[in-house]
DNA sequence: ACTCCACAGGAAGGATTGGGCA
DNA sequence: TGCCCAATCCTTCCTGTGGAGT
């Protein structure tokens, strides 16, 4: 039923952003300086996951850099360190040669390649920042002439808390997105249905539950909208219908968490495999069960067992990605997994856990 | 109220990895 | 080829927190 795969795609870039009209505005504004050859204004993008922060900025920028010698770099932040984002803003520059950027290059080395590079405006936007005023690389970057920068986050209160003072300074502008209304996102849907999908094959009312099912959240209401019509065809329909839209949230949510376990390290997935396996597991269980088949797990790899300081670090990430969730006070922590349908690797899965 | 205990998470330092250079 | 240097990942050490037991 599907037409057109890419029109449900994460990174898919719509002609027309809908119903942000005035934060294209704000940002385009921001941008200005940008086409006299001059430092752009650093932004701060703050809102809910899945509300269009991402496509927001690169709409803009895409807009810009077609009337404008500007250049951009788009970084994914989360659990970088300084020296790993100014690395990917250096391969993602045009006039830099990505084979030349050493994967152990002095921050200073990096920060003047960028300085040196950057002979006209650089946009570089940072994506997922939480977290990253821990690390120097706001400050490494404001304190580059042409460079400007356009943080994401989720939350701006906690993220200006921590963040440097210089660097608070500097982001003068500040762009909060909230979720859509359903009708916003029911048209939102409906243009990627005439996209994406046959004519007639997505109703009116359904694209509605969708929105309304979706609470606002776009990345949900788009995968849950293609998990729909990827039902409608399974049941030999060429219309979806309201027991496809019913079914179409746990396939789409499936999806996004399965996505996000694969694109982790091993000993994430030997983590993942055993709370998995368990249903339920204490901090003290979980370290007892991980000793118990650690030889066998990493046998075949050139990976080797963990200690228990970094386990804390991968079942933090595990959440942070939505895999796993605890509750409880820290003493009487109990881990499971957020999908039990999200099944461990193959290679752990025939391990006696 | 006090102590003990289990646990989380920050800080610091060691081991490893990989590029640059003589 | 061997040494040096820096980044990264991991471990060890440590402190803070809060429930359980006395």
């Amino acid at each position: 039923m599907i037409t057109d795969p890419r029109v449900f795609e994460d990174d898919y870039l719509p002609r027309e952003l809908m119903h942000r009209g005035q934060a294209v505005e704000h940002l385009s504004r921001a941008f200005e300086p940008a086409t006299r050859g001059e430092r752009a204004r650093d932004v701060l993008i703050t809102g809910p996951s899945g509300v269009g922060k991402t496509v927001l900025a690169r709409h803009t920028l895409d807009r810009l850099a077609d009337h404008a010698d500007v250049d951009h770099a788009h970084v994914p932040c989360l659990g970088q360190t300084t020296g790993a984002v100014l690395r990917d803003i250096l391969h993602a520059h045009p006039h830099v040669d990505g084979s030349e950027v050493a994967a152990n290059a002095p921050v200073d080395d990096l920060r003047g390649q960028l300085r040196s590079a950057a002979d006209r405006p650089v946009v570089v936007v940072l994506d997922e920042a939480d977290g990253l005023h821990a690390t120097d690389v706001l400050a490494e970057l404001s304190a580059i002439p042409l460079v400007s920068l356009v943080v994401i986050c989720h939350d701006p209160e906690e993220f200006l808390a921590g963040a440097d003072a210089h660097v608070r300074d500097h982001l003068g502008v500040h762009v909060r997105l909230d979720r859509y209304g359903v009708d916003e996102l029911a048209e939102i849907l409906k243009a990627r249905a005439i996209q994406g999908l046959p004519p007639a094959a997505a109703p009116t009312p359904q694209l509605r539950t969708l929105a309304d099912e979706a609470a606002g959240v776009a990345r949900v209401g788009i995968q849950a909208l293609r998990a729909a019509a990827e039902l409608a065809a399974e049941r030999g329909r060429t219309q979806i219908a309201d027991a496809d839209v019913a079914d179409a949230f746990e396939r789409a949510r499936h999806r996004i968490r399965a996505s996000n376990l694969t694109s982790l390290p091993y000993h994430h997935q030997v983590l993942y495999a055993l709370v998995h396996d368990a249903g339920g597991l204490s901090a003290g269980k979980l370290h007892e069960r991980y000793d118990a088949v650690a030889d066998a797990a990493y046998a075949d790899t050139p990976a080797t067992p963990i200690g228990k300081r970094s386990r804390r670090n991968k079942l933090r990430k595990l959440r942070e990605y939505d895999l796993i969730d605890w509750h409880g006070p820290p003493q009487h922590r109990v881990y499971t997994v957020c999908d039990e349908t999200i099944a461990p690797l193959e290679s752990l899965s025939d391990l006696e856990l």
